[in-house]
DNA sequence: AATGAATGAGAGTTCATTCAT
DNA sequence: TATGAATGAACTCTCATTCAT
């Protein structure tokens, strides 16, 4: 019986992800189980609380978007994948709405996969070297969150993301010069 | 009694900011109630549904800001702006929890400053000028939505500013080459 | 400032006729109050319970019926007044919805009235002898309500009273042999 | 665990009857629930609305006069019928009361019972020919609505069951002389 | 292991009634 | 006396979770 649970589960995460998506996190339990062909108990049985069955599906996505950065590389790999993944956000209504559910796990094995990208493009020059991992984690969240809420179209993805490009990109280092109390900035990232 | 009626609501809508606040807009009418100190029908009497009020008390937070965004100015108001408002962005949840609720008059208000801002940063030299408003409310929103849900520290924070102001300085013209299927490195933001 | 409450009395009472006529008994009071023009608390000033409320209009309207009644006369008189009730009987929801709320002193002016018409109506021979008052308000009240909640039509309202009406009227004694456990009647109110 | 449903299904509408017949239709759901020995929940998870628990239960209750109505026949069946209904009309303030949420299914089928009845009392010739099943079933209704809301006693019942059976069976046929607008009027129950 | 009926706290909302102004 | 804001119990309905079968 093994093999049965095993379909069950996934059956359910499957569900839960096409339902949470499309209904936000609000969405029943039970309309889960419905859509997976199983019982509500079966449900809880596989996840004791709607909370373990959220974490489980954002893990399972990061996962996925950390293999499929794993497939990435080379100069534009990392400009690829926060294509791809804004592009899908308001898809992915889910790994927005369910960040509280932290699963730091996963979300390391993608900040993983993330760093490489960075350290490879970085050394195609695609990058300036003196940016880190976490900023550019930060970037990516945020324009997902963004592009979910913001119900961007396409011009205004393109557009918002190119600034996000350029600042990746930029030869000056960054900017020290206007943090906190402005004092009289000439040109940001302005002397080589 | 005019007066008592408005004291209410001030104290209402100071209560649904704290309670939604920190509880997201989830949290319950009774508790913004409670800590309002007015029984639950003098609540909707003032705000017939809970729509109503997150809807009240997120016009009030956009106009304050707009407002806010309204007393800066120069080189670096955009940026002052953004800086603010990201820092804040944890503790004004509500700005993000509520985007559902639309309230465009309110949003327009907003939007309207930041144009503002943003002609006078490009005035000033410290904002490229083929950016235009609606990719800066995007990354605002989105910087927004991030801080929040990310918890980023004030490092953190700083460097991931630091990005996107590199991206809106940058003299280089908005990258093209980088769009759409990535065919050809090499030119990543211009100059080798 | 009589005059002013004697208004306000006259316009609350008017305005809940009006309600509670088409809203059924279960409309807010508020909305009476609302439409009498005067705030909630000056209804509740003079009607210090909605049951009161309801009382008074009860009473109201069977004083104008036990008024009316004794307008009519002749052989016909109480026909006419059935008729007249019954057509009514849906826009007054009142009369009904309201049974409840008892008004003995008002019942009993009506019955007055009505006891009134039986009696001219038996002089005159369109109404046999032995039938009583009681019954005769029995059916009246049935048939309002009857009325009321079938949602007649005027077809079926004319069948209906003819009905009632021949049994006023039929020359034999009113039946004795249908009564209780079926015993084996030739024909109900057959021999003279 | 079928018939645990079913018992409790069972039980509601029986708990439902009993509450509704005593404190009408606007009794609270929770009652029903209290004496049905069951959570609120399982309530609302058998009848989704109230709506549906009163059409349940009005529809039951039709269904079991059609049938007691079935076993019934012969000369005096439609009297009987008549009678037993008023009899326990008060006890059955529920048919009445719910009026308003029809099940038109199941009033057709006490329709077409009644019609059984009052086509074999023709037959037999204790009910005159020219009556038809429509306002038969208006008067069953109207007098259940006035034994109801009258709370007659056994005399005042028997008088006034006498008058219609009277008129259901005077040989005479039915009034036209008394029909359409008798001379004077003057709007009975208008206001002044 | 799976089922699905039962649970019951809690949510949003209404409304008769009170009371400060 | 009139006003209308405030009150708070009550109501219908939802849903995460438990448990008998």
């Amino acid at each position: 019986m093994r093999a049965d649970a095993q379909r069950n589960q996934q059956r359910i995460l499957d569900a839960a992800e096409e339902v949470f998506t499309h209904r936000g996190a609000s969405a029943s339990t039970e309309e889960v189980a419905r859509l997976a062909g199983v019982a509500i108990g079966t449900l809880f049985r596989h996840f004791p609380t709607k909370d373990d069955l959220l974490a489980a599906i954002l893990k399972r996505l990061l996962a996925r978007l950390a293999q499929e950065a794993a497939t990435l590389g080379g100069a534009d790999g990392l400009h690829i994948f926060f294509r791809r993944l804004v592009e899908q956000a308001a898809a992915k209504r889910t790994v927005v709405a369910l960040a509280d559910v932290s699963v730091p796990a996963a979300v390391g094995q993608l900040g993983e996969a993330v760093g490489q990208l960075l350290g490879q493009a970085q050394t195609a020059g695609t990058v300036r070297g003196d940016v880190r991992q976490p900023e550019v984690m930060a970037l990516l969240v945020s324009l997902c969150q963004g592009a979910l809420h913001g119900g961007w179209d396409v011009q205004l993805q393109e557009r918002t993301l190119d600034v996000v490009f350029a600042g990746l990109a930029a030869q000056a280092p960054l900017a020290g010069s206007l943090r906190r109390p402005p004092p009289r900035p000439g040109a940001v990232g302005g002397r080589p």
